[in-house]
DNA sequence: GAAATTAAATTGGTCAACCAATTTTCTAAA
DNA sequence: TTTAGAAAATTGGTTGACCAATTTAATTTC
């Protein structure tokens, strides 16, 4: 998908230097070598090495400090590319149901016209990629942010767009992807999304919500269906407590 | 709270330049200016310059290329992650409306007894720190999180604590906090909260729900209340959409 | 001998110069 | 006029030197 060219040199070093830390034991708090005896080490210039540190910065590995030293950092920073949960496919379905049926209830009071007619755009492109059999799904990862940008409220984006993030980085969920799309629940899930469209263009709020909901509702029981495969490691995601609709 | 002590210069640098790339009509794929002719206008050296569009590269807004320069990036990436954006009090308020009053609902059907025990103890630290007259407000925010570890969602948990920490890191929030403590309206928060364990024991969904919605509410308007102090800081903030409870 | 002061060494911060890849311009052949 | 190739200009990549803040060691003072 990405071009991916080549790796840029400081992109090369922070990754070398991040397994470092990872695989060496190093605690938080405790002191990383200097931008110098990096460069000595690695045979290469300080600037480097520096580019490098600011990037182990700014993914929360490390506390570089003037005059002092670099220091492991302690606190669980805003580092994205390493310490991440792997969620279950089952409890990001839930949350996603609590939080987008909410939302799309909200967006009912708050789309306008605008928004309707780009919905219907993206529900169009969802339904091409269907026809041609394309596995891209950024159309029906669109539409669903699209609904929480109709709520004007930018917390609410991000928290939608975190939640599809959660998503991608969830192994069991990679797992699944391929099932997914071989089996083609997509058309159903586009019946669905159709639904909502046209609870949100009557701004009908308690409707909307409800047609997210059983949206959420079928992708979990198709996911429950594909997960009775006698995989042992689906186990910890068989079962979760049911709930009735709101 | 956290020490900060002096933002790192490519800090700043690159905080310049993200504005710039949001706010004067960047378009993916545009080019951006090279790293001598920034250099030149901010009267820095390009090192400087280099290492923000490093940040800004790591944030997914540009795309460099050596031998022809810099391009504002196409693709959305993972840039949500390290920019921790400003949020309002009212969105991060709704947003917490939103959902947790979901979580509350969804909590009262899995909800244990040794759950509601331990949201008794919080109460009392609650109550504690209130006739204490101290500002510690972490049993409030105990209180939250615990509801949402009712569910056993651990999705839904940091989805909670998320919003707490954007909560903290909002610059307008840390205004306001001053003038929230000295009013001391903790009380009647204190009095919502005992509503809402009192739903969660009787495992009374929908009234945990409306509880927790209600209790949202009232924290929303006394921050209407307390911005209504002619600071014209707080005019975007002013507004937020009408919406009815669930 | 202990504490305060000063000096030296260490470390990250900044800079200007040069290197290498790419793009653009110019030139000449078809 | 078009096109292929070479030269020039542009741009990011890399380096070593120097600056400034911090830490450590040495010195002075009581």
């Amino acid at each position: 998908m990405t071009s991916d060219p080549a790796k840029r040199r400081y992109q090369e070093i922070a990754e070398l230097l991040a397994r470092r830390i990872e695989e060496e034991g190093y605690r938080p708090g405790d002191k990383f070598p200097t931008e110098r005896q990096i460069s000595v080490e690695l045979g290469i210039s300080r600037s480097l090495v520096r580019e490098a540190f600011i990037v182990l910065e700014i993914e929360g590995y490390l506390d570089v400090r003037k005059g002092s030293g670099s220091y492991v950092a302690a606190g669980e920073k805003i580092s994205l590319h390493i310490p991440k949960a792997d969620y279950g496919p089952f409890e990001l379905l839930q949350a996603r149901q609590l939080l987008e049926s909410s939302i799309a209830g909200f967006a009912a009071t708050t789309i306008t016209k605008s928004d309707i007619i780009h919905l219907r755009e993206t529900l169009d492109l969802e339904r091409r990629a269907i026809e041609n059999g394309e596995e891209d799904y950024t159309a029906d990862r669109q539409f669903h942010r699209q609904i929480a940008e109709a709520t004007q409220n930018s917390v609410l984006v991000d928290q939608v767009e975190d939640l599809w993030n959660k998503r991608e980085n969830s192994s069991m969920w990679a797992r699944l992807h391929d099932r997914i799309f071989d089996l083609s629940y997509r058309a159903k899930w586009l019946d669905d999304h159709a639904e909502i469209l046209e609870a949100l263009r009557h701004r009908n709020s308690d409707k909307a919500r409800q047609a997210m909901w059983q949206h959420l509702e079928n992708v979990r029981l198709t996911l429950l269906e594909l997960s009775d495969v006698g995989d042992p490691d689906f186990d910890g995601y068989l079962y979760t407590p049911a709930r009735a609709a709101p």
